[in-house]
DNA sequence: ACAGCCCCTGAACGGTCGTTCATTTGCCGG
DNA sequence: CCGGCAAATGAACGACCGTTCAGGGGCTGT
């Protein structure tokens, strides 16, 4: 309601005003989020996104080329800090791969607990990007997979894990990729109303893929 | 390219052309499932699906009131199948929890492998559905993890599960929530092309879930 | 043989989409 | 104070959407 001149005022910008995401594109980026998050990336407008942040459809294209390559920057960016903040964890978790998986699963948990829009946008509309746009974000999420497969692989050689079989072999990447599956969908049904918080998640889920993993107590 | 008369050919008709699919209603149905689940409900038009099926826009109305009717004629009925089958097969496990579970994992693992397709349509294309069309989807689904539940609970109450807490508590439902989030997605990501067969992967959830609830040798 | 009916056709409708662009706005350095 | 420029406007464009409907077979029962 409130219109939105373009908006200077002051040489010091009112702290309250700091929250408005002074710079458009950020506004953009955030309203764009909020929305496909919401309700799917086909079905948002162009003025639907605009319009939330009080411009006008046109004043899209002066800061991203398409509708497409604002979501592959969202998308990418979001799934570029998951990348560095579960390597991160990891490396910060000593050497015992308990250790390690514990660490990862309560950034990876926590962080789709806490950041649902975001999880949920990354996950459910890469389909409708570019297939050149979204070869990196895939190559992200094998990234993170990998981390998980490696500290599988470190606890299966040290013989802290006794991982379940498939005939008499052991497939870490299709226990990786369970595990992934559910850490990730936590995004689906986790609401901060209820009694769980996030910290309790985290550890039921790292507790559950302990023991899946068949870690030695 | 071929031209479809709207062929009935002879009394006896061949059998190859049985796999076309005759009643056309069907033909419709098949050729949404598989449009909607490449590409998604909100991008696959009413003229992809029945140029699919050699048919024009218009005859999609003599067979459904709408588009979304035909989405929800889908779903729902892949829904139902599945919740008849899970019942089904946890019926005939005999008493014992950790049977129970087994099975029930089996036949939803096998499921989401063979039937990727259906799976990945009814858990990604809800959204779009008329909000008074969703409520039985919904229904459908929380009764398939109240027969989780119910099965966690009589394996903890009989002293064979012993699974994480939460605090001092146990929570059944967030458990529950976790393994069905794992075994969905399988469909995500499950190809018959590779070294896993269906049965193996069954197996293999199957041994996760038991290690996780914390089932007795 | 003919009526009746089911079903398909394909043009048409009203809307909305992503995107473009000429025009206007308001800030900035000098 | 002014010229330049980044950025917003809002009308316009062409395309395509879901849905409707008048018209036209071909089948079936009598």
């Amino acid at each position: 309601m409130t219109k939105r001149k373009p908006a200077r005022m002051d040489v010091v910008t009112p702290v309250v005003a700091e929250r408005e995401l002074r710079p458009p594109i950020e506004a953009i980026r955030a309203a764009a989020f909020q929305q496909f998050a919401e309700r799917g990336y086909p079905v948002v407008t162009v003025r639907d996104i605009m319009k939330a942040c009080g411009l006008t459809q046109g004043a899209l294209y002066n800061h991203f080329k398409s509708k497409d390559e604002l979501l592959h920057d969202i998308i990418a960016s979001t799934q570029g800090e998951l990348e560095r903040v579960t390597q991160q964890a990891v490396a910060g978790a000593g050497d015992d791969p308990r250790a390690k998986l514990a660490a990862f699963v309560r950034v990876y948990v926590i962080r789709h607990c806490g950041l649902r829009v975001e999880a949920l946008v990354a996950n459910r509309e890469i389909s409708w990007l570019d297939p050149g746009r979204v070869a990196d974000i895939r190559r992200s999420r094998r990234a993170i997979r990998d981390v998980v497969v490696g500290i599988l692989a470190q606890g299966v050689d040290s013989g802290l894990f006794d991982p379940p079989l498939i005939g008499d072999r052991v497939d870490l990447k299709a226990i990786a990729m369970a595990l992934l599956d559910q850490w990730t969908h936590v995004s689906m049904w986790y609401g901060p109303g209820g009694k769980i918080t996030e910290e309790e998640m985290a550890r039921l889920y790292a507790d559950m893929a302990l023991r899946a993993v068949g870690a030695r107590a």
